[in-house]
DNA sequence: CGGGATCCTTCAGGATACTG
DNA sequence: CAGTATCCTGAAGGATCCCG
């Protein structure tokens, strides 16, 4: 039978486990890259990040930090004193991950304009149940 | 009244509107940075982008597509002819945003063996509903 | 082919209460 | 202060059908 050629596209194409899709596992959270770019400005303690980032629960904080610990990016010293005290910092990885990340917030903060606009756009095109 | 000297944390702090909080609205969709990467190899058309993507939906492609567009970070060109050829490429803001991001897909792709235990840490911290 | 409109499922993530 | 355990809701996103 004739092998039909099909006329492969680009050829450029991001297959379900590439590492582009993966990274997603960090980008998607909700606080993940905050949580690491908030630690790249030094060790904190846990109360510290809570303070950090107004609006997180603390189920997402531990959470979180959990994942990013067992994932090798931060580093958890925990000291054994009367009220507990745990200090996060990044690990190298983390720090690596960090420098691109800060180029993302860099664009960001030149470009808020573009975030409102995308911002409203997110909205307006998500089903929007209409009462 | 003695005003307790509150010691002041370290300082630093993410606000609720703050750029590096807004970005996420780009980067917590499933999809949103990965269109902006593939496009970033150059303009396709909507199935070809539908391939590029295996798995994604129709329905968020074009809502995908929507969003960015309206953010000015995709231009969208329409051919009028018979079977209908529509155009997505990266306007400039677009390419601005994908240069940052590359750096982090690049930070994946060195880092593969972080991102599995990422992921297993991610889901075993999850609720994990235990039947 | 490109894309709009629905419906439905899932699960990320917030609130709350409790422990050491 | 740091952390765990439930419970519950919203909304992201997949499947499907229809249209020009």
């Amino acid at each position: 039978m004739s092998t039909t050629k099909v006329p492969r596209d680009s050829g450029f194409m991001l297959r379900e486990n590439c590492p582009q899709r993966r990274i997603h596992y960090i980008l998607n959270g909700k606080w993940t890259s905050m949580v690491l770019y908030a630690l790249s400005h030094g060790a904190m303690r846990t109360g510290q990040l809570e303070r950090a980032l107004p609006g997180i629960s603390k189920k997402m904080l531990t959470q979180t930090l959990r994942s990013v610990e067992g994932g090798g990016l931060v580093e958890r010293k925990v000291f054994n004193v009367v009220p507990p005290r745990v200090e996060y910092s990044l690990a190298p990885l983390g720090e690596k991950f960090i420098e691109p990340l800060r180029g993302l917030y860099d664009w960001a903060a030149s470009n808020a304009a573009a975030l409102d606009e995308l911002e409203r756009n997110m909205q307006e095109n998500t089903d929007s149940r209409l009462d």
